[in-house]
DNA sequence: GAATAATAATTAATGTCAATAACGATTTAT
DNA sequence: ATAAATCGTTATTGACATTAATTATTATTC
């Protein structure tokens, strides 16, 4: 009988799960989803993506990219310019609002972040950025593109809803 | 144009994800799931726990609970007891084949921990550890518990599945 | 240059799984 | 003893992700 202590791994999904709820919650009143917040930080500077283009980096399927950037056009925060070199794609590019939002999202997160790291100082916060990006680096994570958006199971830890 | 770099919530959320796939992907050949995983852990300590206590301290729901315990109970990892007291509960027991399987999930934690913090100093993870318990102290989450177990959207930062 | 294949976005159909509600069995309260 | 409440279970509903099929445009081939 030894190791009922609970290990990092487990420690970041448990964190990491609360850590997106909190997010979550703060961008409700938004009408937003963190998954919409994700988009939108990738078209600030992949700006005139394609819809394919996009769905390869965050690893999502087609039909399920639609849904969500008809709720973004409808929000008038993203919008498909039509290109004249080909035109069965859309270029997609962030309205004036929707760089707006984005400034909100990113205040959004630094507020969740203060409340999140209450207890640790400063310093440690810098360490854990470190070493976070650290791990981000080793295990070849995408930067900035979150492993939800792929399909699998999701295996969140939690009875799967998602995974 | 300020903050493009992600914050310490995002990449908790991020790494945690991941973190979580590795550990279901590494654990999937045992047939279990991420979420078989935490009711074992739980059921080591809280021996004897009646169905509703345990869906009181996961925060899920019963019905969804009922289940789980039944594909636990057809892996023989986890037997219903019969109490003489209250004829209408069920004492939740891990069977010796159970409090087994629960090593080998330690056991596989423990690699993925490895994989995990390939770059990390053996005094860095004892500092990432720290925090990330300092954390689930300070933000009044049940250690132990995941919060995927809770309802919810999920919001995983992705698309719940998912979720 | 017409026909065929291939690609992008969308839509429809399929399946999965969680949550609400309803049920039978047992216990506690009146 | 009857009624109300509780526990576990089951069934139904609903939401949502994935697969397959449609439409429209571009590229390729004969």
């Amino acid at each position: 009988m030894k190791p009922l202590q609970p290990g990092i791994p487990f420690l970041l999904s448990q964190v990491g799960a609360h850590a997106a709820a909190r997010y979550a919650e703060r961008i409700a009143p938004l009408k937003l989803k963190p998954y919409h917040s994700g988009i939108l930080r990738i078209l600030a500077e992949g700006s005139g993506l394609t819809q394919q283009a996009l769905c390869d980096l965050l690893g999502m399927f087609p039909s399920r990219l639609v849904g969500v950037l008809d709720e973004l056009q409808r929000m008038k925060l993203v919008e498909r310019r039509e290109r004249p070199e080909d035109r069965r794609t859309y270029a997609l590019h962030l309205t004036k609002a929707g760089q707006e939002m984005l400034q909100r999202l990113g205040q959004a997160a630094q507020e969740v972040q203060e409340d999140l790291c209450a207890t640790l100082s400063a310093k440690e916060r810098a360490v854990m950025f470190d070493l976070l990006t650290r791990m981000v680096e080793q295990q070849q994570i995408t930067p900035a593109v979150h492993p939800g958006y792929r399909q699998m199971d999701g295996g969140c830890g939690a009875p799967p809803r998602s995974k």
